[in-house]
DNA sequence: ATGCTAATATACCGGTAGGTATAATAGGAG
DNA sequence: CTCCTATTATACCTACCGGTATATTAGCAT
């Protein structure tokens, strides 16, 4: 691993403790062994140094729900497939999903909500246009797709909590594929009542 | 408006906007048209200045839920009217409850989090309590009423983040009662289903 | 008027925040 | 061997952090 890796991973551990306002440059290069101009050489200021933990943690997100989110004509399933692909990808990243939401629920002047909200608008979009995809076939959306969108994964991100908040920090996070199914359904029981 | 109450409002408005760790004293008193000898005069600290403010807050949000979460045989009313509650709260009292699930999502050794993890805990005891004063009626719950009362909760706090971002700074937010039996319907079809 | 207490301000403390000027080091290219 | 560039450290900057010692003010009981 090398330098610039090991101020990243450093910094992740740290924000995801103590949140990113309560952690100084000099607590993250202590914790990496390292220190100051080294995180300045490669990050250039503190934002710069979330911008790039933010920006190459979502890429791997937004990868994984690409691989599954195919809208193939069987909704129910397409659903079932991003989940299993998002608690795939927030059980193995558990730190930095739970860091993203931290960010996203701060105060929306805060610069770390600032760096988090075009990544998780894009994040919605994507979700959205799963749903708008399967519009034309379950037709009965009435335009209500962008609130679906944020129901369903609102369940996801709720039972993320709750399992994690379940689960002891050093083991790791862990849900079935029946568990993610009742959840699925759970969630369409919702849509069709 | 006294002294203690300006500083009690100035902190909300900031915290809220800001969160808890980016904001400090100087801003806080300065927005108050004080200074900071006062601050210490009526809270000692920072942190005894948010404990004050989550503290009494919290309070006005127990005593709404309280007052609505009589379990009285009919568990889909009872849930309609915590909600009903809940909702009648939060429009009210958007930046504090905003406020609270911030701290709530922010790192575990996070100060702000240590502040207000009782008071979420001690609500969410409450709710799991009306769970299991109906266990005996419902009889299916397996054990699972923590699990449902997290569930419920979390639908409400999705929502009320929902309606918050589609409503202007300046507006009150407002669900109807339509909307809150809509919620209660979605989330007992989920339990029953 | 006098003394007492609650409430507020001025001016300061040590520490640390984010950030940087400068120099040393190291590894490869010629 | 020598130069160049990438990388890292030492030592420092200013600004602000949370917090406080001390003085002052205002109101009130005697």
């Amino acid at each position: 691993m090398d330098n610039r890796e090991k101020i990243l991973t450093s910094a992740l551990d740290l924000f995801y403790a103590r949140g990113y306002d309560a952690v100084g440059i000099q607590q993250i290069v202590d914790a990496a062994g390292l220190t100051k101009p080294t995180m300045y050489y490669y990050f250039g200021s503190k934002r710069g140094l979330l911008d790039a933990l933010l920006g190459e943690q979502y890429e791997k997100l937004e990868r994984c729900i690409d691989q599954a989110a195919v809208y193939n004509g069987d909704f129910p399933e397409t659903l079932f497939l991003v989940a299993k692909a998002f608690f795939h990808f927030v059980s193995e990243n558990r730190k930095v999903y739970s860091f993203m939401l931290a960010l996203f629920y701060t105060g929306q002047e805060n610069e770390g909500h600032k760096a988090v909200e075009p990544l998780i608008s894009r994040y919605y979009r994507k979700i959205t246009g799963l749903f708008e995809a399967a519009a034309s076939k379950l037709g009965n959306m009435n335009g209500r797709q962008k609130q679906f969108a944020l129901g369903f994964q609102g369940l996801l991100d709720m039972t993320f909590l709750r399992v994690r908040s379940q689960t002891p920090e050093h083991e790791a996070i862990v849900l079935d594929e029946m568990q993610i199914r009742g959840i699925v359904k759970q969630f369409m029981y919702g849509i069709y009542s």
